[in-house]
DNA sequence: ATGTGACTTCTAGTCCGTA
DNA sequence: GTACGGACTAGAAGTCACA
């Protein structure tokens, strides 16, 4: 386990306990959205800036990122509560 | 207070209670002597896996460095505990 | 033992596209 | 909505001399 894959899992599992989107993630935390991509996939080694204004976007710490975890990356969005998209603000 | 030196202070901190220099820290962590210094200034901005190689030959977590008012990183502890607080010497 | 500026190399991070 | 690639730019990584 890399510690891109570590951290690129971290941000993939949270971001989808949210139920957002990378776009919108990437949006909101003003980065862009192929990079985030490719950092949930491991393949990038982010800087501590950039992993503050995730951890801030996810409403969670940088150390949640950073840190094993031992929930599950979910695969899919959680549905049932949430049917309707364009809640932006 | 940036983030940038949120992160060298408790690098800096961490550093000097384990009674260890500038020099060894970076040779231990194989990182530049003099770009270690600008790090602790709060001048850079590094990026995770930099983080572990300081946190790992400082026998500290990542979240260690790169959280605010952290307490005081008991000296022969294992990576990962944090139950209890050693005093410094 | 540390601070700092000047410098080069490398990759983090952006912007465009296709599938 | 996500993966992935190409081409690019900003800035991190890494080196050195000297105060």
């Amino acid at each position: 386990m890399t510690i891109e894959r570590l951290v690129g899992q971290n941000v993939r599992r949270i971001r989808l306990e949210r139920g957002i989107s990378q776009e919108a993630l990437a949006y909101e935390a003003e980065i862009d959205r192929s990079y985030l991509g490719s950092l949930e996939r491991g393949e990038k080694n982010p800087t501590v800036r950039l992993l503050f204004r995730i951890a801030d976007v996810l409403q969670c710490t940088v150390p949640d990122l950073v840190t094993k975890s031992a929930a599950p990356v979910p695969k899919n969005l959680p549905r049932g509560r949430k049917s309707k998209r364009g809640q932006g603000e």
